[in-house]
RNA sequence: GCGGCGAUGGCGAAAUUGGUAGACGCACUACUUUGAGGUGGUAGCGCCUGUCAUGGGCGUGGGAGUUCGAAUCUCCUUUGCCGCACCA
């Protein structure tokens, strides 16, 4: 019987599937365990064996908790939405969910071949309604909430609230604009807007305009995370500032949480250095120079306030408003034209020419608040105006770039440092003495920091300040794919959807380019951006499509209700509309003019009437669109039975959207005018609760309207009402993914708290290093906020997380010769040759003799082709190097008929050979990538070694957190490895060969000291010596010729995780009680270390002189010093070395080794 | 410039606490199974040197140090990768 991996794979696949041998169940009396891959972002290059490194590793450890007795949590999904998929939309057309759905069904058929123990049950994806309607809620309650420095955690905007109606800010600095001072009086004399604009100051998501990463190629802005060097990282394309409407995340509110979180947890350094630099935390002082002939005072940062003595000059950012009002009239032209020039550079060209040093002087000083000197002011690019204040004391002697700086501008250097400074470079020391520096004349360096900062502050021109690298996140994209912001606009004023009223689905759109005045494609879709009913042309914006094909909804509803007149179906009839509507104006009936007398200019209740305003196509005599009321006066028109069915369809319609009506006869009007205006007061009162109830009704039946926002907040704000058309950015879903595979289907709450709390952290998250500052960073934040306001019970999402590292690419090239054609009598075309590596080199080098052996050959071919061309010389050799598909490449010989059939124009071409006759291809390891044809495609190694080998081998290859290059050939060894294995159970001749003898203790031993070291190597992620131990076992159980059941059973359930089919098919074949899946298991099944079976009495003890292992002499394990001593100097060997001579010493360490020091 | 991680045979690597450096696998060589290829099996395989044979010297990027003993600890240095970067 044969090793058919195929069959067995296929076989058990197919039955763990059905029989959900994966389901995991959120209650269990068994210890939990959480184990989680990073999603994946499904592109459409599908995976190559790169991905699945860390999928093997995770899940290898989530099979082997499971059978030591876990009920562990193993889930995955995908990161769908983002970026490719729409740049994708944006090439071909194609819907983004479609490709991303197609993208998906790849990937899963990827990884199931691989046999990985996903609990499928609970597959999340972003961009489903389903999910991101948590996202979605979730950004709202983060909306909802703001920092309390006091109590040190995030609490909701209606605390604030009653702390500012009570005590106004005074307790509260306000991050967004720490100079916002106001009192309890204050703050309630404020109007709605700025209580509005206040809160949003304080929100730990807001919206503001600031600078941001603008992506023209993209058409998006960007977090820092994304850009790099100045380009973004998708891409490659230039980015640069701009000035725009954003959503930020708070971050920096948690900017010492997040530093110290991670004290806490169990990642690597690297990890955690690279977070801690992100943060970027500095301690120092921010102080006031006096500035001469000025009130205003230059603020600036420093972390050095122990060279305050040492400054020279003071350099501001061009940026930095203080420029414009200090620049005196000598200097004006000389600084506009710096500020010209440093405009004119790009993000881009400044960070390439980081080294250049340029500035200009403004002509003021400011005073040395100590010594009194007059200090120069200076702008310079290489100030930042977004760190600090924007503006330092250059101290040269301790400061590189101040030192370059003041060389360049001839600026004298005062030198506090003394022998410290050798006046050819800057030294930033902190443990000189310091000289001509006043008070701290004679003062440690180290200890002048501390005394110069509290002289500071006790004069009152400067304080003690913390300042963070780290900027607030934006989290806005103009962008299609993605959640849409559960936020409408009213008058500037952001306001939240209901719960009630989430998901808002993204709306289908046909094109993906962007909305106008830089906003994302959202702004194009008129009706779902405008929530004001019946919004004009002028209200719209833009009109997106051309009249005659507009079919919004208010068409949809005419024709469905066959009410020509009604409705609205194109712009012309809109226009018609509102000249019919104005025309009525001036024709008010009696009754009506009555009524608009008293209720025009908010005399009710303050509510805004207008009078015969078009709505829903249809012109009532009055309506009020804050409260959605319709009021209509009953004139004779209005009697005919046709119309009284018109009516009833249009208020029917009316209702779903939420517009409530009362209707007057005349007579009521002029008989009891009191009664009318009651009845409307006191509907204006009543209205918001049947409002609410109809747009309810209208959310059910789906209609377009549905999910138009909730009526009742907008009260009090009127105007236009408008969606926000950012969508939020690909980190908002990945931020607290983890949480929903707890409760995946849960439709009244993100995550219940009974899952959260049983779950917990994730134990180990395994993923790349790649997320270093983005997801992993943003995720601890919406973990700690989520903590905050007690939704959930910890405030780490991640107990210990592994980097996987990178598999890189084994690149082959080709060289092609570059050829160099002097024709006499026309125009040759160029042979196409490519020589063998060696030949390459030489002719690289310069070598005359295969320059020379080039040539003639192409000569020899170029006449073959031209027959008579005689007049051809070549003047000059090159090689120009090109990436070969690395399928077409064995080891490092090139398969030349595969190659020449790769492309059509390699059909004819040349091979220059090795002298053995082979083509040998160039090497370099390099990013695996398609472009670079070095990617190898994990299905065809499966379908050719199988789930079990591949599994194996991606383990084999080295440590997982390593990177390491890839090599196919290696996968060999591990498959042979597994069919040796089977060869212990079926013979391909004698068939069934295991047995169910005795173990004798030789074999057990070995099945023993294995159990061990696999057990301790899998709990150390140590999986390379786990296969190793592996391979060991059972090449010593071949040469023990141990075929029994006893050892071979418990070595299976040790293999299990790492090779789960083949395990399970053995399994089965031996007739084994319990699965090695564990998918039945009550308890541990994974085979026990037994310790006495190990016990040796005697070691072969490796004996040194002078640390020089000479020999192995055979001695109890108990032995003593003394006993030791005799044995070993009686040796042959030892005795020869000693030469007759007394050993010094002799160290013998038990159970380790014996060395004779002479 | 700052920070982090590494450097061990022809290659991927192992050595968990300072205790026999190179396990395991690939590649390679020889023999064997087979008609042949493949497969399977046996043996060899760090470098240098040497023999009838036991052997000897060197060796974990380089240099110094601590130690009876260092791939492992300390200092210096070279170099590679990764991250951050005019961050005051």
């Amino acid at each position: 019987m044969e090793y058919d991996f195929r069959k067995i794979e296929q076989e058990w696949q197919e039955k763990w599937r059905q029989n959900k041998a994966y389901k995991v169940l959120n209650e269990s009396a068994r210890p939990k365990y959480y184990v989680l891959d990073m999603f994946p972002y499904p592109s459409g290059t599908g995976l190559h064996v790169g991905h699945p490194l860390g999928y093997i590793a995770s899940d290898i450890y989530s099979r082997y908790k499971r059978l030591k007795g876990f009920n562990v949590l193993h889930p995955m999904g995908y990161d769908s939405f983002g970026l490719p998929a729409e740049q994708y939309a944006l090439e071909t057309g194609q819907h983004p969910a479609v490709t991303t759905e197609k993208n998906i069904a790849t990937f899963r058929r990827q990884l199931d071949k691989i046999g990985f123990s996903y609990d499928w049950d609970r597959e999340v994806r972003t961009s489903n309604p389903g999910f991101y309607k948590w996202t979605q809620w979730i950004f709202l309650q983060i909306f909802d909430s703001w920092y309390n420095r006091i109590t040190d955690k995030a609490e909701r905007i209606a605390e604030l609230l009653k702390i500012f109606e009570a005590a106004g800010n005074v307790d509260h600095v306000c991050p967004g604009d720490k100079t916002l001072q106001f009192s309890a009086g204050e703050w309630n004399a404020f109007d709605e807007r700025r209580h509005q604009e206040i809160l949003m100051d304080y929100r730990l998501t807001y919206s503001s305009y600031g600078e941001v990463n603008w992506c023209e190629a993209l058409g998006t802005v960007l977090a820092n995370d994304e850009v790099v060097n100045g380009v973004s990282e998708r891409g490659g394309y230039p980015v640069e500032k701009k000035k725009m409407r954003q959503w930020y995340l708070r971050i920096t509110d948690y900017a010492d949480r997040l530093l110290e979180g991670l004290e806490h947890i169990d990642f690597s350094d690297a990890m955690k250095e690279m977070q801690k630099n992100w943060i970027g935390k500095s301690q120092g002082a921010e102080m006031d120079f006096a500035i001469k002939d000025h009130d205003q005072p230059l603020k600036v940062y420093t972390t050095r306030p122990d060279t305050i003595f040492g400054v020279n000059f003071m350099v501001v950012a061009p940026e930095h408003e203080l420029v414009d009002q200090v620049t005196t009239d000598d200097q004006k032209e000389e600084i506009e034209k710096y500020l010209t020039y440093v405009k004119s550079r790009s993000e881009r060209e400044r960070l390439a020419e980081v080294k250049q040093i340029t500035g200009c002087f403004t002509g003021a000083y400011a005073i040395h608040p100590f010594d009194g000197r007059e200090i120069p002011i200076w702008i310079a690019e290489y100030v930042l105006a977004g760190y600090g204040t924007g503006a330092i004391m250059a101290v040269p002697c301790g400061d590189q770039r101040d030192f370059l700086f003041a060389k360049h501008f001839n600026i004298p250097i005062t030198n506090i440092i003394g022998d410290h400074f050798n006046g050819e470079e800057a030294n930033p020391t902190k443990e000189a003495i310091l000289q001509n520096s006043g008070f701290l004349n004679g003062l440690l360096m180290k200890v002048a920091i501390g005394v110069a900062v509290d002289k500071i502050e006790e004069l009152g021109i400067g304080r003690r300040k913390v300042n963070y690298r780290m900027r607030d996140a934006g989290f806005s994209r103009q962008r299609y794919w993605g959640e849409p912001f559960p936020i409408v606009w009213s008058n500037g004023i952001a306001i939240p959807l209901d719960a009630e009223e989430l998901p808002l689905e993204l709306p289908h759109v046909d094109k993906y380019g962007p909305g106008p005045n830089g906003e994302g494609p959202l702004a194009n879709i008129v009706d779902w951006v405008y929530l004001t009913p019946n919004p004009s042309p002028r209200e719209r914006g833009t009109l997106p499509h051309g009249d005659e094909e507009r079919t919004d909804h208010l068409s949809v509803a005419s024709k469905k209700d066959g009410e020509p007149g009604y409705f609205n179906s194109s712009v012309e009839e809109w226009k018609n509309t509102l000249s019919f509507a104005k025309e009525n104006r001036k024709n008010l009936t009696e009754a009506g003019d009555t009524i608009w007398q008293e209720i025009r200019n908010r005399k009710i209740d303050g509510s805004k009437f207008r009078r015969q305003h078009p709505i829903a196509g249809y012109i009532p005599d009055f309506v009020c669109l804050e409260k959605k009321l319709i009021i209509e006066i009953d004139g004779e028109y209005h009697t005919e039975e046709e119309q009284k069915k018109f009516d009833a369809a249009r208020q029917n319609w009316l209702a779903e959207n939420g517009f409530g009506m009362i209707r007057f006869t005349n007579e009521e009007v002029k008989v009891n005018l009191k009664k009318v205006l009651n009845k409307i007061s006191q509907t204006l009162k009543e209205n918001t609760a049947a409002i609410n109830e109809t747009t309810n009704k209208a959310n059910e039946k789906s209609h377009p309207l549905a999910g138009s926002g909730s009526p009742l907040l907008w009260r009090g704000v009127g105007g236009e009402v408008k969606r926000e058309t950012s969508t939020m950015p690909g980190y908002a879903g990945s931020s607290w993914y983890f949480l929903r595979y707890m409760d995946p289907h849960n439709d009244r709450l993100f995550c219940d708290r009974k899952a959260s709390d049983y779950w917990g952290q994730v134990d180990l998250y395994i993923g790349g290093t790649e997320h270093a500052v983005g997801h992993l960073l943003y995720s601890r934040l919406w973990t700690k906020i989520l903590f905050d306001l007690g939704y959930i019970g910890h405030d780490e999402p991640y107990k210990k997380l592994v980097n996987q590292g990178m598999i890189q690419g084994s690149s082959r090239f080709v060289f092609r010769v570059g050829l160099t054609i002097y024709s006499e009598p026309g125009i040759v075309s160029t042979p196409l040759i490519f020589v063998s590596k060696s030949i390459s080199d030489k002719i690289k080098l310069g070598d005359e003799f295969s320059i020379e052996k080039v040539k003639i050959f192409a000569i020899k071919s170029i006449e073959e082709t031209y027959r008579n061309n005689k007049g051809t010389s070549i003047t000059a050799v090159s090689i120009l190097e090109f990436h070969v598909d690395v399928n077409f490449v064995d080891g490092v010989e090139l398969n030349i008929n595969a190659f020449r059939k790769w492309r059509e124009e390699y059909n004819d071409a040349e091979f220059i050979l090795e002298d053995d006759g082979k083509y040998i291809c160039g090497v370099e390891t390099e990013k695996m990538s398609k472009s670079k044809y070095n990617t190898v495609n994990p299905n065809e190694l499966v379908e050719k070694y199988g789930a079990d080998t591949f599994r194996m081998y991606e383990m084999f290859l080295g440590p997982v957190e390593q990177s390491k290059p890839w090599d196919t050939k290696g996968i060999e060894g591990v498959h042979r490895f597994l069919r040796k294995l089977w060869r212990l159970f079926y013979d391909d001749q004698k068939g069934k060969v295991w047995t169910d003898d005795k173990a004798t203790d030789a074999e057990l031993k070995v099945l023993h000291r294995t159990i061990k070291k696999i057990d301790e190597d899998t709990e150390r992620f140590s999986f390379n010596t786990a296969v190793s131990t592996f391979m060991i076992c059972v090449n010593e159980l071949a040469d023990l010729k141990c075929h029994k059941k006893e050892i071979l059973e418990p070595l299976l359930f040790l293999l299990s995780p790492y090779a789960p089919h083949i395990s399970a098919e053995l399994c089965s074949l031996l007739g084994s009680k319990v699965s090695p899946i564990g998918e039945d298991a009550e308890g541990p099944v994974y085979p026990v270390f037994n310790a006495a079976l190990l016990v040796e009495s005697s070691k072969e003890y490796p004996v040194s002189i002078n640390g020089k292992v000479r020999t192995n002499i055979n001695m109890a394990l108990d032995i003593t010093q003394a006993d030791v001593e005799q044995i070993i100097l009686q040796n042959d060997i030892v005795q020869k070395w000693l030469d007759g001579k007394e050993p010094k010493r002799i160290v013998y360490v038990k159970n380790k080794m014996v060395n004779v020091v002479i």
